[in-house]
DNA sequence: TAAATAGCTGCAAAAAACCGCACAAACTCT
DNA sequence: AGAGTTTGTGCGGTTTTTTGCAGCTATTTA
């Protein structure tokens, strides 16, 4: 095998997973171990790779896992947080859950707005208290450390008494077939109450936690009526949740 | 599993979920402690992580913890929160009110304090949350944006259901005849149910709001068990409290 | 205060990387 | 065409990196 083709192949691989090992390849193109290390010195050297001790990853690899140093991926949140407000309307009563892209969306609320925003997540109680004109309702119940989120059976029992508007809330993780997951038990009851009591539902999540699930099931796509992404609303990675009937924007 | 993969999924968790623990890591990456525990090391050298015991922490969370928006912090409130804290034992139940003298005792209160904490206020809140041990119950209701409390009619009645051991409330006027004094509607009617639900009552203030009043009246000196000011408590401007029975500390 | 848990240090084994060299193929230049 | 040169490849031995283990210390928790 020439060591052209062997280039070639080995960018191949690395655009499929994202990630070679150094005795694979020898093994499949029965070459000894220097000549596949002499062959990712040098993609390495022309920067079409980055060599690892066993293997490399490719490019792409590094600049999503590396590129967001400091809050993650905040221009990503900025987008879906954008997206998020147009779909709120004056008067509406708002439920929201907590995190991250929840309190970006709360800094990017349009000052003339006037609703209530209902929720249980302090720091986007602190976020919505900053707001001129809308009214903010807190849920009240023993507050969740970690995620500084009030949560228990006083909780859910006066989000059941709500019949709000539109609900959003940040999420884990979601996929076509498993739905809408989560890794936290109590998070995991909030946010299936929550959903329960809003008409519309809608989800944010930045793109990598597409098609990716957790152990706790919240509910299935059928529940959700919104789901935001950083991403165009035609992206290919979308098409299964459009499909499902779920609006994308 | 390469190490780099190991550093990127670390970083990943970290930023999903602000904490990721060495014992969950090693067991989903299947991988030793030790090698968990190098490789926090490395990223923690690298300043990508905040190493601590059990795990570690993303850098953007010990920001918002660590944030350095030390608000100015007048010597009596702060003398005032030192007697205070002396108060609280080792699990109560302690409702609080808000308030800047409030803030002043959450912060100072001693990081080995196992109790729990009950309020509605939101800057409250903010400081109970940032203490490692106490656990902390937001009492929910539509937010007042001026004195960032929780305030009405489900407020009250959460309170009414509460009999904590021990009351700390900021006050604004209070005088050996006309009593705790209030210019607020709503906070009067909170600062009295807070005051019925629990066993003592201790009202903290700085000595300018003695012997002053204000139209709404909360409740007589008879229901306060404990009264705190930034004076010395032989002080002769507290005569007429120590002599209608109240603690003067 | 004692048990449990996490961290650290040194060590050893395995894997991977590296270095120098030999040899073969390809390429060049007369 | 053929000798010399460059380039690519494999091999043996050495060095470095990585990883897990055992024993010990420090911290946390009950």
């Amino acid at each position: 095998m020439l060591k052209k083709e062997r280039h070639a192949f080995i960018m191949h691989q690395l655009n499929l997973h994202n990630k070679v090992l150094s005795n694979d390849l020898c093994q499949i193109m029965e070459v000894s171990e220097d000549t596949i290390r002499r062959d990712l010195q040098e993609l390495s050297a022309a920067e079409k790779l980055i060599k690892v001790h066993g293997g490399a990853l490719s490019l792409s690899f590094s600049e999503v896992q590396f590129s967001t140093d400091h809050l993650y991926s905040p221009e990503k949140k900025r987008i879906i947080a954008e997206k998020a407000v147009s779909l709120v309307e004056n008067g509406m009563f708002v439920l929201t859950g907590g995190g991250t892209t929840i309190v970006e969306m709360a800094k990017v609320l349009p000052p003339q707005l006037r609703a209530t925003f209902i929720t249980g997540s302090i720091p986007a109680v602190n976020e919505y208290l900053k707001h001129p004109s809308i009214d903010v309702v807190m849920i009240g119940d023993k507050i969740l450390k970690d995620s500084k989120i009030t949560c228990g059976s006083e909780a859910i029992s006066k989000i059941r008494q709500l019949n709000a508007d539109i609900c959003f809330l940040g999420i884990n993780a979601i996929d076509s077939k498993s739905g809408v997951t989560e890794n936290d038990w109590e998070v995991a009851n909030l946010k299936r109450e929550m959903i329960e009591a809003s008409k519309k539902v809608v989800c944010l999540s930045i793109s990598e936690k597409l098609n990716s699930s957790q152990p706790l099931r919240i509910c299935g796509l059928e529940k959700i009526t919104h789901l935001i992404t950083e991403l165009p609303p035609d992206d290919k990675r979308l098409n299964d949740y459009h499909k499902a009937g779920v609006i994308v924007l």
